[in-house]
DNA sequence: CGGACAACCTGGCGGC
DNA sequence: TGCCGCCAGGTTGTCC
């Protein structure tokens, strides 16, 4: 799925055509889609609710009316997108939840593999409890990145995807942020050394904020909300490019298997001790 | 606690 | 062209 950056750019364009909105109703076609409540009960909980903002946290996308919080995970295929009412009939057939709004357009969840859904709560902790620090934000700082992966024994690249140590990075952020910061994937987590954690530090808000200028990676399915593709895929220093230059040094990037996720780092600029 | 793996699903791609 | 196996941005749960 879209991670961090491809999240934050959904929810930056979802912005100007839904705050404000009213939704009138629900269609649905997979029940599985929509997690809490029930659809029927959902549908009625969610009409004639008018969105006041549209927030992320970590990889969750939070649409906010008064009181409710409509959350939706995109997952692996997941998109969210509004089409307007001259494009109501365009098909979509795996836009699954179907929200009508006020004014004719239409706020769509699509996503092919179904793993996504949404889900309606009053308190984003009610789905996902303990999540770690935002990377971008203020509070983040390299003590607190020492702090939260320093008590883990496993591999560096892990404990990146544990989204209850830092919330938002995904295989592809990761992968990136470990060869900007020289460190190979399989290093233990809690070996690195004060250096190291430091560049590790300023790699993740620096491939993070970059993914964002860049509005997201469209590898496969990922789009931003009106329809285009991101840009930072053109600009992966390893992911995606198994068997290609280093940028930094021409060694081959190698692709292998670390915490059962598909891994890419160049072992010239990524040594294990 | 960590690691391996299955589940949840479908589509795209490479190989034969 | 057709079929088959494998791979995929995520998360959660189980088992050892």
């Amino acid at each position: 799925m879209p991670e961090l950056p491809e999240v934050e750019t959904v929810v930056r364009g979802l912005r100007e055509p839904l705050i404000g909105r009213t939704i009138q109703s629900v269609w649905w076609d997979w029940t599985k889609s929509i997690r809490y409540p029930d659809p029927h009960s959902f549908a009625a909980r969610v009409s004639g609710q008018t969105v006041r903002a549209i927030e992320r946290r970590a990889k969750y996308i939070l649409c906010r009316f008064d009181e409710d919080i409509l959350v939706v995970h995109l997952k692996m295929t997941g998109r969210l997108y509004v089409v307007g009412d001259n494009e109501i009939l365009d098909s979509d057939r795996w836009a699954h939840v179907r929200f009508q709004l006020d004014g004719g357009r239409q706020l769509r969840f699509s996503d092919s593999r179904k793993f996504g859904f949404v889900t309606l709560v009053t308190d984003i902790n009610e789905i996902a409890p303990s999540l770690g620090p935002e990377p971008l934000s203020d509070e983040f700082t390299p003590s607190v990145l020492k702090m939260r992966i320093s008590k883990h024994q496993k591999s560096i690249k892990a404990v990146l995807l544990d989204q209850h140590v830092l919330a938002g990075v995904g295989n592809i952020y990761a992968d990136e942020a470990l060869h900007m910061a020289k460190i190979h994937p399989m290093r233990g987590a809690s070996g690195l050394s004060n250096e190291e954690i430091a560049r590790l530090y300023t790699a993740i808000r620096t491939v993070l904020s970059e993914g964002i200028e860049r509005e997201g990676a469209s590898v496969n399915w990922y789009r931003k909300p009106d329809g285009t593709s991101g840009d930072a895929q053109n600009h992966f220093a390893v992911y995606d490019r198994e068997g290609e230059a280093c940028l930094t040094c021409g060694s081959p990037i190698y692709k292998t298997r670390v915490a059962q996720r598909g891994t890419h780092f160049c072992a010239t600029c990524q040594p294990l001790p």
